[in-house]
DNA sequence: ATGCACGCTGAAACCGGTTTCATGGAAACC
DNA sequence: GGTTTCCATGAAACCGGTTTCAGCGTGCAT
């Protein structure tokens, strides 16, 4: 990461604006926010009442002194302070939600389900990114524990089985996408088999005989396996279709390049297993000169905003990532509410969005 | 959003492992984690003493006790609660992030660049996302006031300028790409008048004559604004490029096939001013069946993944977003730590990264 | 030997809330 | 009318830490 000049500017600051200026250290001190004891004393009523008011048993107060609280409230600009609330109650309001790399498009779409389901039932999110790193995931860990955070959103490797288990009996985790051995919690994520089906089925009804399916590098990535075991084994029930797996990185370009000069037996066409993966195909075919659509089909498995502007559009599974989000924050709320039932898996089925990479098969 | 059917499955759980099922009530209760005192009465000395152990002044204490309280600590797995230490330190390392559009892959980049500085110095980040809805936004502060975040990084219109001004006086806040008038904090962002004057001139030594600039709608975005004003003002030290504005909606695909079709003084480019109006206008040029480079040229501020792989690559200005979030972060140190000096705005000069797009101007 | 400064330690107050429990007054009952 | 019940309310303990302050033992100067 080199240093990039930057243009540093002193902003104007017009001195008709005195009271801006007076107050600017914030170091440590200071903080003179009003509290719930200034409420109570300009209500003329004790903690515990205004502690009543903004808590769920208001009902227990009367009309009188509710009314004064009320109104002690606006006048005085209160708002609770969350981290003292959680202290004795333990409900902290905070969701905790890892993810291995923030920079997928896929983490982020479902982080923003995630994080409208959390507004909407009034939690917030704490998102750690540990850009695949273990090291990461583990101070990231330990720091949402320290927080309290209510439950736990998990989209990563979890190479440290032991430290999650420890974690779950400390709060709910739901997985998401990449299901962890030994960790026997909620999963939510796609139903890759279907997945594999709905591809497979496509390029075999256009017309493709030889598929190559690229993946990025397993790792032990459950998702990723579910996806490959489920293309070799579905090849065995599709006579006509012909097919070999390999994954991202250096040996791609060869791979891809073999694949398309081979022989084979009829119309070629990728498979994608992921949006990275269709990136770094995408990439490569157009390194090699190959065509989308008259000289090898392309079909992926995510959905991305670029995809309908290469060539004429790729084709691709969307998955409904705004629900999957969603769908874990309702197991995290549903195991909060105390549902101790046996652990779930939550497959939804993706949507096939058929663009021009698979149209019709170059004929050979 | 219309629901997708998802398939249910219950996760066989092999019963071996009884030690996992009993632990699964998370309601409220039982909260039974390791605390200060535990660690206190284990190492046979007074809370203090361990609150100085895992706290700055470990040096006030003696080297017996502080082998007894590590060795407690170490055999009980004590963490800390951030909380509780917020709660009368003031300090809980929790940094807050309010973004307007989370699927803006500018704001994830950003966004990746605050995280990784915020955990190198053991911060933790809040991430809101208003989806530009000025009620979210108002709801979002307020619950990141509510947790003592001990600084604000800031993405977004700032409809509110009075609730900012009034948190400003409770935290630092760093604003990002967005000035919001009667704001007096540090800024950090593109400076956007060189980002201007380098599209401009890489366009005229290009070739190209007509320039048709596409911005997202303004709607006081402070850095959309310099842009287009830069664009018209800078037309003017151009004299041979000629230029026009318009924006993203319902009016671009009309506004740039007016553009194509024009006579014109020369070869003819479009600048997008953000990496949203280049997704705009590429799939407007596709739809017009318009060829980049061929028939007319496209730069972008911004660099997307995707730039390489539409045509023969699309040119673009990538800003330096890791370190615009690196940037903001140690403003908020800088503040966090007692600076008080005039706020400064940061104004990062991007890159040209020459692609297809604009490689050579078609010959009219 | 006494006085004093100093360094380490623990008791207790405190942060800003929640929750328990005791209390007092009104309503209900006999 | 007296007793009981019930309800609204406040005092105080508590959550898990931090911080103040007082105490105590030690070393050094007197």
């Amino acid at each position: 990461m080199k240093p990039v000049s930057a243009c540093i500017r002193e902003i104007a600051c017009d001195n008709t604006n005195k009271r801006f200026q007076a107050v600017n250290s914030f170091s440590a001190a200071q903080r003179t926010r009003v509290t719930m004891l200034d409420v109570a004393q300009r209500a003329g009523v004790s903690k515990a009442s205004v502690s009543r008011f903004i808590g769920e048993d208001r009902a227990l107060l009367s009309e009188a002194i509710a009314e004064r609280i009320e109104r002690a409230i606006n006048d005085l600009g209160y708002r609770p302070n969350q981290m003292a609330r959680g202290l004795k109650r333990g409900r902290t309001r905070l969701i905790g939600m890892l993810v291995a790399d923030i920079r997928n498009p896929y983490s982020i779409a479902v982080m923003h389900g995630v994080e409208t389901a959390c507004r909407l039932h009034g939690y917030n999110l704490v998102v750690c990114n540990t850009d695949r790193n273990d090291e990461q995931e583990r101070q990231h860990l330990a720091a949402l524990r320290s927080y309290n955070i209510e439950g736990l959103i998990l989209n990563t490797l979890g190479h440290d089985p032991d430290a999650l288990q420890e974690l779950h009996q400390e709060m709910p985790i739901v997985l998401i996408d990449r299901k962890v051995e030994q960790l026997h919690t909620d999963l939510v994520g796609l139903d890759n088999a279907d997945a594999v089906r709905m591809a497979l089925e496509h390029l075999e009804q256009q017309g493709y005989r030889d598929v190559l399916m690229v993946s990025e590098p397993v790792d032990g990535t459950s998702s990723r396996i579910e996806r490959i075991d489920s293309f070799t084994r579905q090849l065995a029930t599709h006579p006509a279709l012909h097919g070999a797996v390999v994954t991202t990185g250096a040996g791609l370009r060869v791979a891809i390049q073999t694949f398309v000069q081979a022989p084979g037996n009829g119309a070629k066409a990728i498979f994608c297993a992921n949006g990275l993966a269709a990136l770094a195909c995408t990439q490569v075919l157009r390194d090699l000169n190959c065509r989308l659509f008259e000289d090898v089909g392309l079909i992926a498995l995510d959905d991305l905003e670029w995809f309908p502007l290469v060539g004429n559009g790729i084709t691709a599974l969307a998955q409904p990532t705004q629900q999957i989000g969603a769908s874990a924050f309702d197991c995290l709320l549903k195991r909060l509410g105390g549902d101790k039932s046996a652990p779930l898996a939550l497959d939804f089925a993706p949507q096939l969005i058929v663009r021009g990479s698979t149209r019709q098969p170059p004929t050979t």
